[in-house]
DNA sequence: ACTAACCTTGACGTACGCGTTAACGTTGGT
DNA sequence: ACCAACGTTAACGCGTACGTCAAGGTTAGT
């Protein structure tokens, strides 16, 4: 069969792209249009192409979005500050003004900086809680096993099982 | 003793509840309209008033929100479960059938297991993404302490080939 | 009795993050 | 040459979670 083609870098279309980030065409476009994806390459009639680069760009929005609940624009900030490194890196030859980039360097630090204090922040709070939840289970557990104990089937143990 | 009439029972009017909890009155009437907070007792001429065990629940769906990026809908079925400890706790005395209490005290404990382990599994994820922001910020502070260190000097053969 | 500050219920408006047609073009295989 | 599968843009729609008036009523202090 065809079997003689070199292994190329896969490029994928839109609907392949977006089954394999786990969204929709529409959600591609749409983050496309807000500017979180540069516009992809196209095939000669316009179909997009996307690289396993851009899924896993999508992949990190889909972590910020659901994760973090960021807004799209937050988001947005976030990556522009990350492309600032790798474009600086990409240009490295032309040294043009080293100063100039440092600023958008440490700019882009500093954002960077701020989301990890974010998901920090955020795990402390999320760990208070869990604790709290731990608490309620154990009364849930403490009734049934007082009340229950005669009429029903066994708990299963307290926390960490998985089912 | 415990009998006399409290010196303030702390009831708020919605405007101070609003500012305490940091949300806005319009929050709190549609929460109300939402069914997650139950209609709060009035004044003569209809003011809401709200008591502090209100102001928690209300700190508590902003976590859930904020925290975990619940629907207000998911938030919903959350305090229901927690409700239900508590009417169990409250109706006590009167010993109707403990066999149907134990079925939704099961069930309330179950809602609770379920948000846990979504704890669970939102908290390694970011301590994963955490981590790549620390790779990140490293990449960051190398380009920096290479390239900048101090105002606008060229560096000469400090070049380290990355990835 | 007056007034400022507070509250009430509608009801319409809005920003976000897509969903969903509609009408049409492209690609690849037989 | 044809067809099914896949893609394109444009435009309107929608659910969520409130914001924002408008048109009043209530409370508390003087």
């Amino acid at each position: 069969m065809s079997n003689d083609v070199p292994a190329t870098a896969p490029l994928l279309q839109i609907g392949e792209a977006a089954d394999r980030a786990g969204v929709t065409q529409r959600t591609l476009r749409y983050y496309e249009e807000k500017g979180l994806l540069n516009a992809p390459p196209r095939m000669e009639g316009g179909f997009r192409l996307y690289s396993t680069e851009d899924i896993e760009r999508i992949e990190r929005i889909k972590e910020m979005r659901d994760l973090l609940g960021f807004s799209l624009a937050d988001i947005k900030e976030m990556l522009e500050a990350d492309d600032v490194r790798l474009q600086i890196k990409a240009e490295w030859r032309r040294d043009a003004d080293n100063a100039e980039k440092a600023v958008k360097m440490r700019k882009a630090r500093e954002v960077t900086l701020v989301q990890m204090r974010l998901i920090d922040q955020k795990m402390s709070q999320m760990t208070e809680m869990r604790n709290e939840l731990a608490k309620r289970l154990d009364r849930y557990d403490n009734w049934l096993s007082q009340n229950a104990a005669d009429t029903d089937q066994p708990l299963a143990a307290t926390v960490g099982a998985e089912r």
